[in-house]
DNA sequence: TTGATTGCAAACCGTTTGCATTAGT
DNA sequence: ACTAATGCAAACGGTTTGCAATCAA
């Protein structure tokens, strides 16, 4: 597997220790991160490291192809490494749980509705949905 | 039909000019409709009007349950009527160019299976899907 | 009259930018 | 030595806030 300066260099960037730890972090997490959370990690190991080189840093990771973004709902714009294995994320609109559903076969059959349907050819993983959990829907069968 | 100026005096909420007009801009809106349009269309009838006063009646509006709000990729948020015929976006991500769902039967499985299997009760109105268009799929087969 | 609502200005948060300095190549 | 990358500070866009003035009740 070509290292990470091989793919910096690669395409002429030069490799530094502030892009080599935020890129670390990124691609240590597991799901989603915001840039704030590897500001604040990266600082432990890096004081002077400035949220403006991260969030340069981000950029090219996404340029590369090494990572991608989402917008879940509020907040942030969330990181995740490109091959980060899909999920969806179920949002409760009361209680703010996340369910995370790793298998993705739930939604294929949907998919291929809108592809066949519209010829969309739909991403899927990383997708937020909003709705009700199991938990709010048997505590309060209702309103919210 | 509860005229609006009773739906606010039901709440102890005052009838103002201002809030009538953002009111009517947003029910009068097909679909999404963002903060700053609001402003600049009310603006022109009620040139005093200042862009907080959309925001507080933009919240109050949703605390009354007539709009709701979405998260559409980037940009500001998206505003509609509570009662806006449900519809999903789908979102090109090389062209941006958005397309809009109305028929929502082809979501309709994928809800019955997220049910069924995790208990989630979603709410697929107004979802924004990512991915590529029919146009783009055809203009460029794979990459970018 | 009086308390809800407004406009204003200032602050907020997440993010981007121009620029002089630093440091990888 | 050359120039990409950094840190800094300042600006950005979208949104929220505290406050005194206003106005619907």
């Amino acid at each position: 597997m070509d290292s990470l300066a091989d793919l910096l260099h690669a395409r002429g960037s030069r490799v530094t220790p502030q892009r080599q730890l935020v890129i670390q972090q990124v691609l240590a997490t597991r799901g989603h991160i915001v840039p704030e959370a590897i500001y604040a990690k990266v600082s432990q190991q890096f004081p002077s490291i400035n949220r403006s080189t991260v969030y340069r840093t981000l950029q090219l990771l996404e340029e590369m192809g090494l990572i991608q973004h989402a917008h879940v709902e509020e907040g942030s714009t969330r990181y995740h490494r490109a091959d980060d294995p899909a999920h969806l994320h179920l949002v409760c609109h009361d209680c703010n749980a996340v369910q995370e559903v790793e298998d993705l076969s739930v939604g294929e059959p949907f998919r291929q509705a809108l592809l066949e349907r519209f010829g969309f050819d739909c991403d899927l993983t990383h997708l937020a949905i909003a709705g009700r959990c199991q938990a709010c829907r048997q505590r309060a069968p209702s309103g919210p």
